[in-house]
DNA sequence: AATGAATGAGGGTTCATTCAT
DNA sequence: TATGAATGAACCCTCATTCAT
């Protein structure tokens, strides 16, 4: 099989593990098994477990692309972005476990706890530079804070990836998503 | 050493690791290091890994006592609360991560995941309550949905235990759940 | 409790323990649970436990008192003393386990294979010079080997403790060790 | 090395502690010295003690064929059996050893007691058959009980793998078996 | 490119034993 | 006399990693 092939398929069962069992339950004798290699294979490509793990978070930061539309007004911006992310996190379960597994890690990993907090700077960044523009448009009432509605938004959504939050009350969350969304677009005048 | 004493001491110890290493992380030797005392007598302690871990969860149970205060306006109580609470994961961070702890183990741990859960739904059902007696009472825009309310503050407060996200940010939690409960309690008719 | 009686309690506890569990599966704490006493205590009186051992083994002595009628011709005699033994193994189980969990002990207690082996010559000397006296009186047939004979029974008594062979089988043995005496005694003239 | 060789290795090294040290004296670490190799390497080729027991217990069946001659006379047949049986005894300490530990394990290993007291009813069964071949073909007195007989035989083929009785004494007890043997085919007319 | 064989380090747990009271 | 508390040593087992092929 082609290198870069065989690498991906242990890449994937590597994230599959971490979805499944967490990440210090990840055993490089459980994804040679899922890649159907032998154990020495998954060393051959990745020459330390870290090495494997940092393949994993690369496939997760592809996965996890939650991008601002770049068309629309500030509301309509905002809404398909936070509605898409948590569509997202309900749908893809996998993806949702292995995102609070990674997050989870970096309190031990100082180097992934950068790569995240660089992440998390950048979203909370977009956020803010969006609210402040529908501020300054006029989509919604002045007296939002840029920075406090972003912390929001970003802490509900790791929240959400939590265990046993989000499985049983998808509507809730949806729901919550699209309230906070209306309080900001709320015309003060139509209250 | 009294027996009750050396339990205490050896749970907290264990209490600590979790918060510092993680659940996985978690060595008998090194609580048992952290404690003073040699690997036997923690097993003459708990029998088990298992047994420590679970002294350990009571333990995280009595130090996060989040409870909503009997007296005040509906606005008063909620602001109280949400505040007290923001501010125990501001102030405690061996607390808030072992809380994080906690709550991704339950991914593995049906168990857990049920006692959680249990928790979590208590939580949610109060600030639901609150919610719909100060709308009964007029204290705040009746078109607030009471469960996507909970919803978000109980998402909001996991994600805030998260490694990467809280600790440098305190000042903009705190101004998120003020903004929050501002939106909440914001008088229509003075937008 | 009288010092004596508390010792003889522990030394029947951990006797009944080597039946039931064997040599190796003897546990102090077992036997301190099994006296109701502390586990320090057994070591109060028992300084370590191979003296507890010792002290067992000397009750199996004491239980395990085989001896050889005094009065009576050759062939009674040899007849109530081997009936005697194999009905002890038949009905005594509890002595009958721990009679082979000590002889399997001596493989690695060159002490203890001692003074087996001193009581195996003994009763080896006892038997060889019944049948050499029946002998010399007339009681049987002349051609038996003294020396083999008492072979025969010490390894066929020492054959019955084993675990699997007699319990199922007391008829069997029974027969078995009155046809040895019947081939002894009976007179070639009527066969 | 090829993995059956070491597999064969490991498995006599653990053979050979069975009968030095005992079943319950077996050490995981004991194994991997006499092997010459990792205390892991043992648990790569045996995934548990128990796996290792349970090959040195086929070794074990293996090493000890006591087959009974299918040509000649019952007498012929019988003591070509027995003698083979008690030299084999005598001149393979190891082996009888182990079989004396194997026996001893039963009463602590119920599925063991099962299959040795198969193998013990199989034997049982082939003796008395061949007694009561020779019985009928006139071999021998026919007095004789063949159940009787049989369980004389096991009985004392069994006490003879103690460890304390046949060590000094071998000519005794092959004299033994050839006194039994010669019990039986004594002509009563010779006498 | 890929693997079977082998290992060092470290994990939870058990046990006889000690010691202050 | 008797014990609760505490321990060092040892046990079985697991894991990421290495290496010859």
């Amino acid at each position: 099989m082609a290198r870069a092939d065989r690498r991906d398929e242990i890449t994937r069962a590597a994230f599959a593990g971490i979805a499944e069992k967490g990440f210090e339950g990840l055993r490089m004798r459980d994804v040679a098994a899922r890649a159907g290699v032998n154990i020495a294979t998954v060393h051959y490509y990745f020459g330390s477990k870290e090495d494997l793990i940092a393949a994993a978070y690369r496939l997760l930061q592809d996965r996890f692309k939650a991008e601002l539309p770049a068309d629309g007004t500030p509301d309509e911006r905002l809404s398909a972005h936070l509605l898409g992310v948590i569509d997202t996190l309900i749908s893809d379960a996998e993806l949702r476990r292995a995102l609070a597994e990674i997050a989870q890690r970096a309190a031990r990993d100082p180097e992934l706890a950068r790569q995240i907090g660089a992440a998390e700077d950048a979203w909370l960044a977009e956020l803010r530079g969006l609210v402040r523009q529908g501020v300054r448009e006029g989509s919604w009432a002045v007296e939002v804070d840029p920075a406090a509605f972003a912390v929001t938004v970003v802490a509900m959504m790791k929240g959400a990836c939590m265990p046993t939050l989000l499985p049983g009350r998808p509507a809730e969350l949806r729901a919550a998503v699209r309230q906070l969304i209306s309080w900001l677009t709320t015309d003060p005048g139509e209250r």
